[in-house]
DNA sequence: TTTCATGTTCAGCA
DNA sequence: GTGCTGAACATGAA
């Protein structure tokens, strides 16, 4: 039987870390001895063809992450992973490959390592440049600084939260980090970001980091999430872990937002 | 059977 | 130019 060292779930920043380390712990660098390749769809872009023939008898160094992109170095190539809604990275222990592998390699040793995707939302590529490639994104939003954080949100209008999960503002913050970091900071996910103050944009950017490091630290496994989170409350009827009101749910930006009535009020 | 989903991109509009 | 909405991508769950 396959080993899925983690439960699925939508890969945001701290997945896509968990996924950077788990490769950087269990892949060789060996050469890959052999490729198999899914579906067309997921190499748009690219091909199956440039992919194969860029790791093909090369050996994986570096692996780096941008928000929610990985990059893995095989020789003067970079192998890009993006992970839309549900692919996953799983390490195959009984030889063969999972039914929904997109890429997967056979290393020397006997290792194997598949990007796995039913969806196909994802989208698996090879680039010379990873600086290149993400320069049109967003910083990657760990580490980034307060100062730095409110400058971006700043530079744009309309609701927090929509400017939150822009690649092209932030890098990594997707829909469920950002719904725990506004609920955390006690700010209103829809609340246009040119009527906040620099004090709450940088309360969003605190519980962000902290929420963004405790899901690394977790290893994305939210099972260990610390229960006063809204993240365990997402459903209807949910109630608020600090004050006990039943959360509210709305669109923003499209996207489905719980929030608390009581704490995060619309200013 | 129908609706919805945590990501991303794009066309069409205001 | 900016921001918003809805559709599209493909599949499974409710």
């Amino acid at each position: 039987m396959m080993a899925r060292v983690l439960a699925r779930r939508v890969p945001e920043l701290p997945e896509v870390e968990t996924m950077r380390r788990m490769w950087l712990a269990r892949v060789p660098r060996r050469d890959v001895v052999e490729v198999r390749t899914g579906p067309r769809y997921l190499f748009r872009g690219s091909s199956a063809g440039k992919v194969r023939a860029a790791v093909l008898g090369q050996a994986p160094s570096d692996v780096v992450r941008h928000g929610k992109l990985m990059f893995v170095r095989f020789g003067s190539n970079w192998l890009l992973l993006h992970f839309g809604m549900e692919g996953w990275l799983a390490f195959p222990e009984d030889g063969r490959f999972p039914r929904d592998t997109g890429l997967g390699l056979h290393f020397r040793d006997g290792t194997r390592v598949a990007y796995t995707s039913q969806r196909l939302l994802g989208r698996i590529a090879v680039v010379t440049d990873p600086e290149e490639y993400v320069r049109d994104l967003g910083p990657d939003v760990l580490g980034l600084s307060a100062k730095a954080f409110v400058a971006r949100l700043r530079a744009r209008r309309g609701p927090l939260k929509a400017r939150l999960l822009d690649q092209h503002v932030l890098a990594g913050v997707g829909n469920l980090y950002a719904d725990e970091a506004c609920f955390q900071a006690r700010v209103h996910p829809a609340a246009a970001t040119e009527r906040l103050a620099d004090a709450d944009l940088r309360r969003v950017h605190t519980a962000l980091q902290r929420v963004l490091r405790k899901g690394i630290a977790a290893h994305a496994d939210d099972k260990d999430y610390p229960g006063n989170w809204l993240w365990h409350r997402r459903e209807a009827g949910g109630t608020c872990p600090r004050c006990g009101a039943v959360l509210r749910f709305t669109r923003v930006g499209g996207r489905g937002t719980w929030t608390c009535p009581g704490e995060q009020v619309r200013p």
